[in-house]
DNA sequence: TCTGGGGTCCTAGGACCC
DNA sequence: TCTGGGGTCCTAGGACCC
């Protein structure tokens, strides 16, 4: 199968090592060393700083199997500490967003960006100055992968992580160079192809990604659907993967955690839910959507054999839809009575939203004033903004109760060095 | 003692309709 | 004797992403 020619070009600047970055950009002291990020509850490594990597430290090794490691080489931990995070990635984006006009935000840490028009000459360039500017403004380090497709781009970004003397900037636009670096990729590197679709084809005699790209359409399309045909076409430098500027709208918005310690009571399982509730409800309307469904689930440790597994979800249907957070948080209750089994460690909770609409679009009811036009809706404007304005939480639900002896642990957390005054830096001189 | 959270999309299979 | 088939909707489960 040959490759395409196209006129479409993606950029793909990724952050590295992410979080790990974050930590650092605020304490120098971490330089050099070895940094590791915790998942939520200080259960996993999520991210860790290339020193870290180094060590032969896995991505999702559960954090209480490493402290002797930890110690010996001095691994620095950190809980996450999402709201800088959040921020910084902000920056980047918004220092990317002044770069192009097109531009797809991909995830915390990873944006496209359209060269559609640009010379083959200039694109190297152009990921250098992304590159530079981003690290000195925002103090992160980016590497930047360009080609035909996103899913080369993919391709492209992983290699100039990956090698050295390619400084993190790599554009594949050459055939040969395309070829080059893909019998070179492990398939499971590849966008869209995972351990599982990766053992299959190897169990096929598929054993680098060259190869995949040279199967046929019709036995790819029936063992591996019609996903893993779009991003072998993308690989043969079809673009099959639009840029998304515009997000379209979430299907669902959820909140969920486990425990920071055991939980059997009623009463503390309520508490964890109205508060996930409120959670889920301000970012859903942050975005201006109303809820159409709601559901709720509950387990126990899966992790813990000699104790009986127990896990059970239960929705309902909100209609009208809304967007209130006492009539979301009274749902979710109720469905959580008709589920609770007394007697049990419980270790997790969460909730969904579901069957979103815009706000703007709600149907109109002929007995009841509409959340949009409704003194509920102002109650909730006015708590949102009070929230956000003053960065606290100060209000909120008595349903969610006050000491929250369930939440999640974060033994190790930095400052939310660029949201809080009282946590600004501080330097001695 | 200690194992994350928030999403997306596809497929198969059952129920139901005409 | 002869016993359909196409379409839609829903749900659960799997695989994947960061």
């Amino acid at each position: 199968m040959s490759f395409m020619p196209s006129d479409k070009m993606f950029a793909l600047v990724d952050c590295n090592n992410f979080y790990a970055s974050c930590e650092r950009v605020f304490n120098p002291a971490l330089k050099n060393r070895p940094v590791v990020v915790l998942s939520n509850n200080d259960g996993c490594i999520v991210a860790r700083s290339q020193e870290a990597k180094d060590l032969g430290m896995a991505m999702a090794t559960p954090i209480f199997k490493c402290w002797d490691f930890v110690k010996q080489h001095d691994v620095r931990v950190f809980s996450s500490n999402y709201v800088l995070y959040g921020d910084i990635s902000n920056r980047v984006m918004s220092l990317l967003s002044r770069m192009t006009p097109h531009i797809e935000v991909y995830s915390i840490d990873e944006a496209f960006l359209s060269c559609d028009g640009m010379a083959a000459g200039a694109l190297a360039d152009y990921g250098r100055q992304i590159q530079q500017r981003i690290k000195r403004a925002t103090g992160i380090p980016v590497s930047v992968g360009i080609a035909a497709t996103k899913t080369l781009a993919k391709v492209a970004n992983y290699f100039a992580k990956h090698q050295k003397d390619k400084g993190g900037v790599l554009c594949l636009t050459r055939k040969e160079d395309i070829e080059h670096y893909l019998c070179r990729l492990p398939l499971e590197k590849v966008w869209g192809i995972a351990r599982r679709k990766a053992a299959f084809l190897q169990r096929n005699n598929i054993q680098d990604v060259l190869q995949l790209t040279r199967a046929p359409d019709r036995w790819i399309k029936k063992y591996l659907t019609v996903m893993t045909l779009r991003t072998v076409w993308e690989l043969r430098g079809i673009s099959c993967i639009p840029l998304e500027e515009v997000s379209a709208h979430k299907k669902g918005i959820g909140t969920s955690r486990s425990f920071g310690r055991d939980v059997t009571k009623f009463s503390e399982m309520q508490e964890a839910l109205a508060a996930y509730t409120a959670r889920a409800a301000v970012k859903l309307r942050a975005q201006a959507l109303l809820a159409g469904y709601i559901q709720v689930f509950i387990a126990t440790d899966v992790f813990k054999e000699e104790r009986p597994y127990y896990q059970n979800t239960s929705g309902m249907c909100l209609d009208p839809p809304s967007a209130d957070t006492a009539r979301l948080i009274k749902s979710a209750l109720c469905l959580f009575q008709g589920i609770f089994r007394r007697g049990l460690i419980y270790k997790r909770a969460g909730i969904m939203l579901m069957d979103l609409s815009p706000q703007d679009c709600e149907q109109g009811d002929l007995f009841e004033r509409i959340y949009q036009h409704s003194a509920r809706r102002r109650l909730m404007d006015v708590m949102d903004r009070y929230n956000a304005r003053t960065n606290s939480g100060k209000l909120f639900w008595a349903a969610e109760g006050l000491g929250k002896p369930w939440s999640m642990r974060q033994a190790y957390t930095s400052g939310r060095y660029t949201t809080r005054w009282e946590e600004l830096l501080k330097i001695k001189i």
